[in-house]
DNA sequence: AAATATTATTAGGCACACCTAACTTTTATA
DNA sequence: TATAAAAGTTAGGTGTGCCTAATAATATTT
């Protein structure tokens, strides 16, 4: 049994790791954390006496099979609640991550499963990020993202990658929300900024910082 | 902001409260809580200072309007989500209090609601408890006892007093759950046992203990 | 390569919530 | 009422997970 704030490491890690970071240092766990270095030089050396994990100055740190297992299963359970508190209690999308945060770590053999059985086994959750199955197949995530589309193309957002409520609340601004169709105008050479129209708003010029964090499915 | 452990100890005491006890001690507590003594005077001591309850020695603990309205407030959480586990994950009433136990530390300013509405407001808990409305008000606790009725009664189940698992598996055993109907056979005086025919099943004997603690609404 | 940043680690501490053991007060009983 | 039992309290200590400050090890520049 591991203590939330194992869990939060290990889920951290994982989400590192999956995003694909060579090294992962206590400093980039740090960072994901909000905390301290040499706080999760502490954590480290304990979750590495656990097994849950390796650690080696020269590699940086690596998950053990439990610990990315346990890692998987609170990510499951966080994507199911975030599908959970959108589809059921009709949260935004840039309301649901803080709850599901809570709620991921809540214990029972049974609980995610049932959760997953009553959403209808959902594949993707409300950023369109996959869900893991019960047994930890993890579908891949979508990598095309808006800024390497090119002009004239027209895509539909499956994902986003920064959750940030800042990121997600401009969204909902601009009325774009996972499935919406953008079509991009034109793109500006100074500073890649680029003019789109989304389906329901009329065009929009979005930066490359955030043509950088919308993942999209190129319409063919 | 409680912190969870200071939550549960609000919503002890809040329960020892609803539950009549005239003098609330550390060693009811620490009963309730499954902890020492010592432990309870210290938190007690912290409970006050930051004006959640008052406690003098003389008249025991007493909550401050602050402390239980918290302590309220945990116990509507406590009691939707296990609604929730009983009525959309299918749980049974033995299983939903340690899920529930977990679920209702999450902390969000409009879930509870959210999840009252969800649940289309229900008034009580699969035990039969009274759910707290988000205002506070608290409909009254049912009084009967099956173990008050005299023979030739008959009754309906509307909820239990002791919710510990071993209890709730046994009520399962016999078929016995909320709405229920239960007629009183015979009063064994010897030992205050009880002969019952319950609907599903045939008849039982059951023992007093178990008739304190199976709270019935008398049927004229 | 030397100097300078950056990153990692150790050491020492803190708050929280618990514990045991000793002591004091209260309550019950002989 | 004196004595024994129970309950309440204090003192001192533990593990967890965090912190800051100091030091060591790596990278990056110049």
């Amino acid at each position: 049994m591991q203590t939330l704030s194992e869990e939060n490491y290990l889920k951290i890690i994982y989400n590192l790791e999956i995003k694909g970071l060579k090294k992962i240092t206590p400093t980039a766990i740090s960072e994901a954390l909000n905390n301290n270095p040499a706080s999760v030089v502490d954590m480290l050396k304990k979750l590495d006496e656990k097994k849950l994990l390796e650690y080696e100055k020269a590699k940086g740190v690596k998950l053990t099979d439990k610990g990315k297992n346990i890692g998987i299963q609170i990510v499951r359970k966080h994507r199911l609640w975030e599908a959970f508190l959108l589809d059921k209690l009709g949260y935004g999308w840039d309301e649901v991550h803080d709850i599901a945060e809570q709620l991921e770590h809540v214990q029972h053999p049974t609980l995610a499963d049932r959760l997953d059985e009553f959403l209808g086994f959902p594949k993707y959750d409300p950023h369109g990020d996959p869900i893991p199955k019960a047994n930890g197949e993890t579908a891949a995530t979508y990598k095309t993202l808006l800024a390497e589309l090119e002009a004239g193309k027209t895509c539909r957002v499956v994902a986003v990658k920064d959750t940030s409520p800042a990121f997600l609340q401009y969204l909902k601004k601009l009325n774009i929300g996972i499935g919406a169709k953008i079509t991009i105008v034109e793109k500006i050479s100074f500073d890649n900024s680029i003019v789109i129209i989304a389906d329901k708003e009329g065009q929009s010029t979005v930066s490359n910082i955030f043509a950088e964090n919308l993942v999209v499915n190129e319409t063919l």
